[in-house]
DNA sequence: CAATAACATGAACTATAATTCATAATATGA
DNA sequence: TCATATTATGAATTATAGTTCATGTTATTG
């Protein structure tokens, strides 16, 4: 009622609300931004086209807060894990096999993300730092295996190169992986991404434990 | 005139086209094929609306034109490269080494193709065989590390995700590079990404001359 | 140089989809 | 329950872009 709690028509209409992003972002995912019509985000979420507009000023605007919204969520979900202490193989390590956690849970707006904005399919005005998750984990990526490389753990590669190829690797299942593959498959993909992105850039000298 | 001679007239309905079709092919490839319209492709080219619809009998036709007769070539000119004669090492070498040159010729229609056709952002009737360049190519590419894995010159990782892993990777390098990037920065890159690849595929047992 | 054919033009037409808004339905609270 | 405020509706409006075609221009040829 006061400062943070909400009425319950506060709720209500937030709870609309994300019903409304959360069918919006499966239809643009599959068919694009372009594709897809506010009459068909409207028959699919049972609202009105008129009511779709009571919630979001534009069609422009839906979308970029739909990429504003889950955007920051994704980030720093995958930045949690990339900051985790442990040895510059543990994090890698770990940072691949959560990629089967990230795709369920956050395949559909990856794929959207993907598509229209790394690829600037869409020119959009009001999206600031989201633009910028590629850049973001990548550096952090390049980071952490310059520091691998610093340590005498991995082959002296080229720490960009490195991290552009494992996200684009990575950026590549995302397109693959449809929502009906099991989740043993994907987890099964990620394990050979794993042997031949880190075992490439261990130094065969010792062991690694 | 007769069977394979072309008369004047017709050589420079041919060039028109041509020329048409190359413009088009910048502004999809800047933009998008949504965000580009015949107006725009008009202006471009100098002609007509409607003198666009003399040569082409639709958008999306002259689209699948472009695709079609550009993507024929290009699928070609890798697989020239992959089907080379030498070692699989050598092969995969040649293959990365060449990819600057792809780059400068092709660099258009492989950016429109990996966003329009892979990312599935528009459904096309009529593109049949160019559907599966990626498929194509990666399989090739998949065969030639197998058959390398097997002759013990390569690490036992999973052929195929180490053939889209490199795929993906020289894929990223078609969205950064812009036109105004000097060549040899792109060379610098790609030899990075042959010692990131090979060095890292390669058993470590005795050199490789 | 005509007469004719071939081609180019762009305003008008059409289709599609975003946006608005008068009206209807629903919720609130006195 | 009734008066009022809030919210939802979808037909009408507007904007945009693909396509057509009557008319004008250019090229060919006798």
């Amino acid at each position: 009622m006061t400062k943070k709690e909400l009425t319950r028509k506060e709720r209500e209409r937030l709870q609309r609300r994300n019903e409304i992003l959360s069918i919006a972002l499966k239809l643009f995912s599959e068919q694009g931004f372009r594709n897809v019509s506010m009459q068909q985000i409207a028959e699919a979420s049972e609202f009105s086209v008129g009511t779709l507009y009571n919630f979001f000023e534009s069609k422009e605007t839906l979308f970029e807060e739909l990429i504003n919204t889950t955007g920051q969520q994704v980030l720093s979900e995958f930045l949690e894990i990339l900051n985790e202490p442990g040895s510059e193989k543990d994090i890698l390590w770990a940072f691949i096999m959560h990629q089967p956690k990230f795709l369920a849970k956050h395949g559909n707006i990856l794929k959207l993300y993907f598509t229209e904005i790394a690829a600037k399919n869409l020119q959009l005005s009001k999206i600031h730092d989201v633009n910028n998750i590629h850049k973001i984990i990548d550096s952090r990526l390049s980071e952490i295996i310059e520091q691998g490389i610093q340590k005498g753990i991995f082959r002296a590669v080229d720490p960009e190169i490195a991290a552009k190829s494992l996200g684009a690797t990575i950026e590549t299942s995302v397109f693959e992986t449809t929502e009906n593959v099991n989740n043993d498959e994907v987890i099964n993909k990620f394990k050979k991404v794993e042997q031949l992105f880190l075992e490439g850039l261990l130094l065969p000298k010792d062991s690694h434990a």
